[in-house]
RNA sequence: GUGGGUGUAGCUCAGUUGGUGGUAGCACCUGGUUGUGGCCCAGGAGGUCGUGGGUUCAAGUCCCAUCACUCACCCCA
């Protein structure tokens, strides 16, 4: 083989779709449930809304985009650039005030690929702007929780809050303090982090830095009195919805753009890829973008790992379409008469299959069986001369005659009634 | 970008100290029933052994390079 996918790039094949459809079926539902409306943007944007949005100094905008250099183009990293781009350009927030709005598709980031993670990717993202209001934030998560329930996916679910522009600085600050008295004692990232994005220093998985870090201040003490009574609204209102979580005073986001509550959905089954689906507020990020100053929430579901994580338990029942009628047809002249009859059998709305390679009565019964159809429909020379076609019922075993007619609908319509009963 | 592991049929994999690629399983096709599925049985088809060099009388096997896949780091959904 010769041509193959790029690194990092995967085909979906027949098999496997199956539960992508699933997933996404499962979260059209739910999404339609929390009365949110689906969105769709175009892949390619101004590299500048993302180095914008995401932030210029963040590994994504740095070094993971796909770029094209010469025409200042980039393919989404993530959807909610994009999604804010579209809402400012068609002034979404005049149309109404409270937008809940939802966006499934690909996202392109060069990364090394690793389990769970490629470089063509899919999210479900959810997003609801213009409020401010906590009730929000733990609806949010009680709807993410609720679509990883019903597709049977057990995570935990773990918050923070990052304060805002009034009390982050302030946190910053301390905790470089704190973490300069031990510098020596960290690892070399974070001996970098600490001077690019010293937050991130709290979420290391280095051991040695962990054991560092367990003593370090928490945010959630440093928070303004605003923050503060958000993040307890927050909390009140998962725990008024039976929504289980817990906090996480080292769980920092990677993107620049977020305030206040941050979340993420972890599962221990995907190896190093413990987020199946993470968001947090951006209140500033509108604003940001050229937007007007409008508060905003949302997060995203990685659909791979939705996906892996399916196939991971035990049994997966995917109901493939069961074939409602095999129509076997035997030799040329009863081929040719069945090939029209299965065509309006389609138009009647029967998943109707046929063999057109002119294959014996024995290789296409497998065949049904194969596809599971409820019904074949046997015509041969020796039905076409006596007038009369065999309707075998798959599961019983039972066979009809059924009236070969030479109005096609006619016979169609019976075979409906017989199939449909 | 960095490090480890792995590349043999569509898929899952055997393949000894180098000596002719497997009666292997699943899947596929045909037959066992001159026209009736699942189970079973028989047969068939399917391969540049990732690619390119090198060592050797001889390389799937040893060496080098390269590509791909994979896991992890970084980062992230």
């Amino acid at each position: 083989m010769k041509i193959k996918a790029l690194n990092g790039f995967k085909d979906i094949v027949p098999g496997e779709v199956e539960l992508w459809q699933k997933v996404e079926n499962t979260a059209r539902d739910i999404f339609s449930r929390f009365n949110f409306s689906e969105i769709r943007m175009p892949i390619l944007e101004k590299t500048d809304l993302f180095a914008r949005s995401i932030g210029e100094a963040t590994d994504i905008v740095e070094k993971e985009m796909y770029t094209f250099v010469d025409k200042q183009i980039t393919m989404r990293p993530e959807a909610t650039a994009s999604l804010l781009r579209a809402y400012i350009q068609h002034g979404l927030h005049v149309q109404k005030p409270i937008q809940r709005l939802f966006t499934i598709g690909p996202m392109f980031r060069h990364e090394r690929p690793q389990k769970g993670r490629l470089r063509q990717f899919h999210q479900m993202d959810v997003e609801v702007l213009g409020t401010p209001n906590p009730r929000v934030d733990a609806e949010l998560m009680a709807m993410g929780a609720m679509l990883l329930e019903e597709l049977g996916i057990s995570v935990s679910l773990e918050m923070n809050s990052l304060g805002c522009p009034v009390c982050r600085p302030g946190f910053r600050e301390t905790l470089l303090a704190f973490i300069d008295e031990r510098r020596d004692e960290l690892c070399d990232d974070c001996k970098r982090r600490s001077k690019t994005n010293p937050l991130r220093v709290l979420d290391c998985k280095n051991p040695k830095c962990r054991e560092q870090v367990e003593e370090a201040p928490s945010i959630q003490e440093h928070l303004c009195d605003d923050c503060d009574e958000h993040f307890a609204s927050v909390q009140k209102g998962l725990q008024d919805l039976d929504v289980e979580y817990s906090l996480n005073k080292f769980m920092v986001r990677g993107l620049d753009y977020y305030t206040r509550t941050t979340f993420e959905f972890i599962t221990g089954d995907l190896g190093a890829q413990a987020a199946v689906g993470a968001g947090g507020r951006y209140d500033g990020l509108v604003e940001k973008l050229g937007g007007p100053k409008i508060p905003g929430i949302g997060f995203a579901l990685g659909m791979e790992r939705l996906v892996l994580l399916l196939q991971q338990q035990e049994e997966v029942k995917i109901d493939s379409g069961q074939v409602d009628i095999f129509v076997a047809g035997l030799g040329e002249k009863a081929s040719e008469f069945a090939f029209p009859l299965v065509h309006i059998l389609r138009q009647n709305g029967l998943l109707t299959v046929m063999d057109h390679e002119g294959r014996s009565l024995k290789s296409q019964m497998k065949q049904a069986n194969k596809v599971n159809s409820r019904f074949v429909l046997i015509i041969g020379e020796n039905e076409l001369e006596q007038g009369q076609a065999v309707l075998r019922n798959m599961a019983n075993q039972e066979q009809q005659e059924i009236t070969i007619q030479s109005n096609n609908n006619e016979m169609a319509s019976s075979l409906l009634q017989r199939c449909q009963q």
